[in-house]
DNA sequence: GTCCCTGCAAAAGTTTTGCATTGCG
DNA sequence: CGCAATGCAAAACTTTTGCAGGGAC
């Protein structure tokens, strides 16, 4: 069965196609700058402000989820919207994806500890990823 | 019953005590360049660089612990080295304290899951807070 | 024609480093 | 004296913005 491609609420360009699909295709959580050199290995003309600004607008609509999950100070982005955690290897700074769903009791209980009204979390282990253990 | 204090592993000047101070003193997840400017309140003389590198010292030697949990991009560094989660009010920015504790048993749900050695990890709710709300 | 988008460049915010000087041991 | 620590300044890195030109509607 198709799924049916919604049209998004903002204008379409090629630009910011190109940079929607690099981070749906990257498995890797890459950042900004990387993602700039992905798209401009397809769209050469492409400048680094233009992915910047489109970065931001699909991160606003909810297309794609901006993190602060690696070691270094650079924002990270996930295709995947869908809620999950992730985990990073603290020796060679991969990421990786994590689906563990805190218990609905965990916020609640926040909640009534904090006096805040609570939407979500974010969630990274760390650890040491096999190929560094 | 008094305390021991023990030595730590490195040269304690007045400028590393003053920073370490400011840390524990502070309730509010300051960053550097706030924690510069208390310090400086005390200690004229001393540079951001003074302060930027107890910091990194002191985050090496475990006297205090270093967060990304702010919305803006800088560090934030909080002198409770034990281990608790924090949350964060999206409207305000204001960061508080959380005691959740993730049972053990999860940790071990996502090391057989992802094949890593987990050390830890990092969660921070998201909401309103009371003031807010 | 109007408005949004793009690309380039520069500014702003944070982190990090080089280096001469200081000062403790 | 020897070496680590400091303070100042500059560099590096990331994020953000200003602006002129160009294309879509």
């Amino acid at each position: 069965m198709a799924v049916t491609a919604e049209p998004l609420p903002f204008r379409q360009t090629p630009q910011r196609t190109a940079v929607l699909e690099a981070v749906r295709h990257a498995d890797d959580h890459p950042t900004a700058l990387e993602i700039y050199r992905r798209v401009r290995a397809v769209r050469s003309g492409i400048g680094f402000a233009t992915v910047y600004r489109a970065l931001n607008l699909l991160v606003e609509h909810g297309e794609i989820l901006e993190l602060q999950v690696g070691e270094d100070t650079a924002a990270r982005y996930d295709g995947n919207v869908a809620s999950h955690d992730h985990i990073r290897c603290t020796a060679c700074g991969a990421i990786g994806d994590v689906h563990l769903d805190l218990e609905p009791a965990a916020s609640r209980r926040v909640a009534a500890a904090t006096g805040y009204a609570v939407d979500g979390y974010e969630l990274t282990f760390l650890g040491r990823c096999p190929g560094c253990a």
